[in-house]
DNA sequence: GTTAAATATAGATCATCATCTATATGTTGT
DNA sequence: ACAACATATAGATGATGATCTATATTTAAC
């Protein structure tokens, strides 16, 4: 589990507009003006928000014309799906079986316990 | 669908060390000096990350003695995952099946379209 | 080629956040 | 009571983020 990678698909979702567009995406692909339609803010703030979506690999966008066509990534699903039961569930091996630091540990002030 | 609710739990989960935190609390209730011992920054930083956490509905916590147990709400995993579910799976209502905005179209400036 | 439409970029602003140091509060054992 | 430990609070700081206005770029249509 890479918390990094994980935390940046999160944080990339946890703003409520960037919800609704991916929910937007979940029924299919749409272009930046139909997906504007459903916001109150304007046409540079979605485009900022559609490149938060797209930095963290959760969109993907091909031009068409003059319309950029936006596509929820099945990547992405996968992926967020299993982090996500990977996170909430007990794994086999966890971090806190480990046990507490003790003085003389080797482990101690460096993150080796990390599961990345 | 509530955005806001989700996005709440999803901005205090988007942050690598809230995450280990998460993690390491899947396998079970701790207490807060014990989660200090797996990380680099200080106890108050700890306090901060836990009282996030805690606001979010995410974790819950319980005194006993001097120390303060930590558990993860099994609310919390149920209603994280079913928002997961709803989100990334079509619904058999999509926002966008509603067609877009007409010029005299009674939704447009008011978000009618909310799945709340 | 000029106009209109769709989108992107630049730069500014105000808010939120992760972290720190310093200190306070509460609890246990002597 | 006092000392030691576990945790919380206050206040400051530097970084990041959501949004805006103004403007640039790209593309299709006439």
């Amino acid at each position: 589990m890479n918390y990094e990678n994980y935390g940046q698909m999160l944080k990339a979702m946890a703003d409520p507009n960037r919800l609704k567009i991916i929910d937007l995406l979940s029924c299919g692909s749409l272009c930046a003006c139909d997906i504007l339609d459903h916001f109150d803010f304007t046409q540079p703030t979605l485009s900022h928000h559609m490149k938060v979506l797209q930095a963290a690999g959760i969109i993907s966008a091909r031009k068409e014309g003059k319309w950029q066509h936006y596509t929820l990534r099945p990547e992405f699903i996968d992926l967020f799906k299993r982090d996500t039961d990977t996170l909430l569930n007990a794994s086999e091996h966890c971090v806190c079986d480990d046990g507490p630091l003790q003085e003389n540990d080797s482990r101690k002030g460096v993150l080796t316990n990390e599961k990345d």
